[in-house]
DNA sequence: TCCTCGCTACGGGTTTTCTAGTAGATAGGC
DNA sequence: GCCTATCTACTAGAAAACCCGTAGCGAGGA
């Protein structure tokens, strides 16, 4: 399954995903952007129409949740990515990600252990 | 400095990239989509309005060349990504990187590698 | 010379995105 | 019962993205 969002909709989407089912009121407040209240619903709608998002009643309100996983649409955006800027080489993508926000000694054994466990994954 | 381009700009700004500089007709025959040679250049010159590409002349034709770097624009991707889709999450990221495409010894390795090289540059 | 080919310039049509206002319904307080 | 606050539905308009056609120009071959 391939996904893509606009930049308005990926932000409204990660609310959805970091916060669970919300109404418009619960989206809009947590938006960076200050946004009107019918802009969000807009964009909710959208999304929506598009398929990743559904909704269920609740009382007058509308509580809005995801219909996509978030991996799911990590995948698509990371390999996108990859094959555009990063020219298909996660070395670089790993590369320019550590440049940017320095990572501290307990986040790179994080990541080591996600190597690790791809590792013997590997092996099977 | 941020950057962010359409999903055409994307495309195009790719080849750019991969081969260097190039006419309207050797971009438009390395794009994956087939488009008219005319909406290749419309691409190019709004890149250029944008300050993203320039052009040498080149006899009568025009020679299309990046202006923003490729690891410039990574880093405005990726930072955008990982505050959205990954939650600011690394590990995430990394881990969805890896559950896609599978890497053999010989890239975990090479990968490796670059957290070593970040984590002796924390050191000092 | 004349015609064709390839290139840019210019213009335009369609669709999507983004934003928000207005209208109308309803619940809850006074 | 009535007013107010809060929702959704509907509408709308500007801007951007996307795609391409036509015109016009100049080089190079017939």
């Amino acid at each position: 399954m391939d996904v893509a969002f606009t930049e308005r909709e990926l932000d409204v989407m990660t609310v959805l995903w970091d916060r669970g089912p919300a109404t418009v009121a619960e989206v809009r407040e947590r938006l960076a952007d200050p946004l009107a209240y019918t802009t969000v619903l807009s964009v909710l709608r959208t999304l929506e129409a598009k398929g990743y998002a559904g909704h269920a009643e609740e009382g007058r309100a509308h509580r809005y949740h995801a219909l996509v996983d978030r991996a799911v649409a990590g995948r698509s955006a990371l390999q996108r990515l990859l094959g555009t800027v990063f020219g298909g080489s996660p070395e670089l993508l790993l590369t320019n990600l550590m440049e940017t926000r320095g990572a501290d000694a307990a986040e790179l054994e994080r990541l080591r252990r996600v190597l690790d466990a791809h590792a013997s994954e590997e092996e099977r």
